[in-house]
DNA sequence: CGTAAATACTTGCAACTGAAACATTTGCGC
DNA sequence: GCGCAAATGTTTCAGTTGCAAGTATTTACG
């Protein structure tokens, strides 16, 4: 046999991302924000408003999920949802004031969690394992 | 801002895992496995015989849900449970011959769809990679 | 040896998820 | 313009998950 699955990407990535995730999301529990409502925080405040479908695809969750996230999210006052005049459709989601400041919080946590996983490994393969990140997602969308 | 979020380790991994799993969770669907079940067979398959926490702890599941998941599977005839007689409070999940053949056609597939990901791309980044995504687990490991 | 603590797993329950059905708005062909 | 198909979200419902509590077995200790 010289396939090992243990040795698979796909094993290698979730591990790795269940690991990242699950140590990542008890460090921000106590701003009761979950780590996909993190995710979309963070990219709202970073790229500006968003629909839902954007939005979706860019934080990797689905959109009826979504839907639901995002109205847990406006109660707490962290988001809103705007319908955009020029099209009755779409569902525009901006980050609240509140929003912003939690987001920029949260990032500083990431910021410094980031910094401790990777902080020891050499900045040049850190960069190098990005660069593959994102080479695969391309590839899989391709596919 | 020194920080770009979807430029950040957790995104990139999670974009790309979950990529990969739901590309691969479809070409396993019409075996009437997950992705989950397909982990376990394939570690099952590749090292033997594991008691629940050591399989929980393998591929990345609460106890809770893989006990569950291990029942349906026995159901369907890919697994067993075992009390092995020196030890009664481990339950020893064996694979089933059925199980094993399954496990097989599955590797198949997941070795050419591994092989579409990273086919083009350079054999040492790729290994190169590997190597990272290990490294990052562990460090999350000690932290 | 008997009882308390620890280990390993299972189950109950409330919360969450995904797929399908539904609702609304827009655009296209005529 | 009018009807119909496509686009975009929302809601419903059945199935799944994770946490906490429960059960069973083994180990430790007085």
């Amino acid at each position: 046999m010289d396939y090992w699955f243990t040795d698979s990407l796909p094993y290698l990535l979730n591990r790795a991302g269940v690991a990242l995730g699950e140590t990542f999301s008890k460090r921000i529990a106590r701003y009761d924000v979950t780590l996909p409502m993190y995710r979309v925080l963070a990219i709202l405040r970073q790229t500006g408003p968003k629909s839902l479908g954007e939005l979706s695809s860019l934080v990797s969750v689905e959109m009826s999920t979504l839907s639901r996230m995002i109205g847990t999210m406006t109660k707490a006052g962290l988001v809103t949802r705007i319908r955009p005049p020029e099209n009755g459709r779409v569902v525009s989601i901006e980050i609240t004031d509140k929003g912003a400041a939690l987001a920029d919080e949260l990032m500083q946590i990431a910021m410094r969690f980031e910094r401790g996983i990777l902080g020891d490994m050499d900045a040049a393969a850190a960069h190098e394992l990005k660069t593959l990140l994102r080479q695969i997602s391309q590839r899989i969308d391709r596919l």
